[in-house]
DNA sequence: TCTATATATATCATTCTGATATATGTTGAC
DNA sequence: GTCAACATATATCAGAATGATATATATAGA
């Protein structure tokens, strides 16, 4: 589902700035959708070419001007349409699982320390789940969603404390891996000279 | 993660054309990764500028000539060593989710197609991974990403079967949505006229 | 015979990410 | 009291990925 249709989403909810819908991706929809300003911007100006949604500028007085969005009657309808057309699909981007995939290849110290990081993501977007479903101003199909995203990562740390152990137990380190062949080229996330 | 690295990853497992690729991603890999031809053959020469890979020409007799590729000593010290530096994370684009978070805005019939739907595709993935892990010679990290999907998917199942009736109780038709206003710019799925 | 599917490579417009630039207000540290 | 870090707010851009399309041949089935 394009960018574009889930900001027409999200201002169903309610009039947004970009920056709104932002902290709503990373927020709400954090758990089933991200997109980032480079998409968000560009997705509001085209659906007012459209027509789908205007906007009013609020002057700053504590805060920098807010372009504040508003869905047109066409945007709702267009949301609905798409809505009711799209089909039931998801997709997983998950470099875990292609580390544990590749997990004969890496000693058995980084594999633990990958382990470990996995189950502090779980738990805390557990926690961070747990903690959305006390709010009470939830619509039912909000719930379901939550009530989803806390069964899966249960059976995600469920599976990880089960099978933890074996995984282990079944590791060897390669005798003699290049470990200091390393490639520079591509580890670009690492510091530049200042 | 880059589609670069998992083709040179993919490499790692022995050599493969472009096409062969493209079929790990969407049997092995498929359920935490995919990706398509526009990335695939671009990364594989990208990897072959950078002397990550090599690759031969098979004459086809009974197929069109196929580009063979093979990871040098380099791309697999360089594989390993960004492997080695990716933080485990995961991330889901879901479209089910994004329908459920708005199901107050679908008709009932609607909504209830949607749920069928995700239990179809749930099973679906569910048998695939079952017969994948009748196959024996995989490594303990491949068993252990197999069975992660399996519980996921056993979790949604149970989810979807437990909780289903109490969204669609709590769910009631809008009396007068807009639904024939539907908006024509964006529905581009159909079909064109020919 | 004719269609559909599988093998195989390649390109392209559109879309999305992740980084960066620009400004201002607030909060907390020292 | 100053200074860094963070939050609010908008916008753009290079690079990467998607999904579609083009091209060609072989096989299987209707």
């Amino acid at each position: 589902m394009r960018v574009k249709t889930l900001c027409l989403g999200a201002l169903c909810l309610g009039d947004a700035t970009g920056y709104d819908i932002k902290k709503l991706f990373e927020n709400a929809f954090n758990h089933f959708h991200g997109a980032s300003f480079g998409s968000i911007y560009p997705s509001l100006k085209k659906l007012e070419e459209q027509g789908h949604v205007s906007h009013r500028v609020e002057a700053g007085e504590k805060h920098p001007d807010r372009k504040l969005f508003h869905v047109t009657d066409e945007g709702r309808a267009c949301f609905l349409s798409e809505l009711a057309g799209t089909p039931a699909s998801e997709q997983l981007r998950s470099e875990s699982m292609v580390l544990l995939f590749f997990a004969h290849l890496l000693p058995t110290e980084i594999l633990q320390q990958k382990l470990a990081e996995m189950e502090t993501h779980y738990s805390e977007e557990l926690n961070y789940l747990e903690s959305l479903s006390e709010c009470s101003n939830h619509t039912s199909g909000i719930d379901f969603t939550i009530g989803m995203g806390k069964s899966v990562l249960r059976a995600k740390l469920d599976y990880l404390h089960n099978h933890r152990k074996t995984l282990l137990a079944s590791h060897r380190d390669l005798p003699d891996s290049p470990w200091n062949a390393g490639c520079e080229q591509n580890n670009q996330q690492a510091e530049s000279s200042s």
